[in-house]
DNA sequence: GTAGTTGCAAAAAATTTGCACGGAC
DNA sequence: GTCCGTGCAAATTTTTTGCAACTAC
């Protein structure tokens, strides 16, 4: 079972059943990345109004003991999930929310194995301001505070 | 104000009071980087058993929005927190949850710049196996399920 | 058919808030 | 002296759990 599988297949590699519920919420999060639960289970709704919020924290842990999702967050009170991939950078906006995706340079793994640590997953994100939140800023720089 | 700044210094500069609680957290965030807040609780209660979980909450809130800590997390349901420093790489193992710090290489912003977006922080964390825990899975390898 | 999953509701855990008292400035 | 910050307890929000019904295998 390599990392790349899709979830679903690694779900039943798991030995774990592969239900609708389970096959919807990880479409969301596929197509969704950064989510938090409660966003994915209003979204879940939309599809299947009887879905409980029960079932998409069940999931989430699921899919994120079976490595299938990663979450992350910054501190807000609420995580973020999305489908573990190849590495790759977020450029995460600390005004809009905004995340933008890059890919990570290979040798950023080098950085630990010269301490004998086995990199399993990395995670890199530059947190700042968009382009767009930038420009506004400096628009009105001078006159805060 | 740098960011290098103390912690208290900072606090001051933005008209906010000085209180022994809030020295106390900073203390100990300072020389315990990663705690969680029930954690930084504990530790605090040590030393002034007078002070509230609540105290605990709004002072991380509150040096969180002057940009003073960071927290972060891998979904475990709760939060840690450091004073925000210098960039720098987290090794984080995902067994034995030890956090160790390396430096953070000077090129890893210009991923960022490339897209036009302005850098406040760098968060990268290569999530993986120490060397301890390394050594404790390849004994045993084959053997797990 | 059976054991893993689900929805619902209740429980538990994590975090925030209201208020009167106390202390930093 | 004033106003911000605190402790305490209650409220709110977030996440987990118990259980009977359901369904993927």
């Amino acid at each position: 079972m390599t990392p790349n599988s899709s979830a679903i297949e690694r779900l039943r590699a798991a030995g774990k059943r592969v239900t609708p519920e389970r096959e919807l919420l990880v479409r969301i999060i596929n197509r969704n990345p950064h989510l938090d639960a409660a966003e994915i289970y209003r979204i879940a709704r939309d599809q299947q109004p009887r879905i409980g919020l029960a079932t998409v924290y069940r999931t989430l842990n699921l899919l994120r003991e079976l490595g299938v999702v990663r979450a992350s967050g910054l501190g807000e009170g609420h995580w973020h999930y999305e489908v573990q991939q190849d590495d790759h950078v977020h450029l995460v906006c600390c005004d809009c929310g905004r995340v933008i995706e890059v890919p990570s340079p290979a040798p950023i793994r080098d950085l630990a194995t010269a301490k004998g640590f086995d990199v399993q997953r990395v995670r890199l994100e530059l947190i700042g301001y968009c382009k767009d939140c930038a420009k506004k800023r400096s628009a009105t720089s001078g006159q805060d505070a």
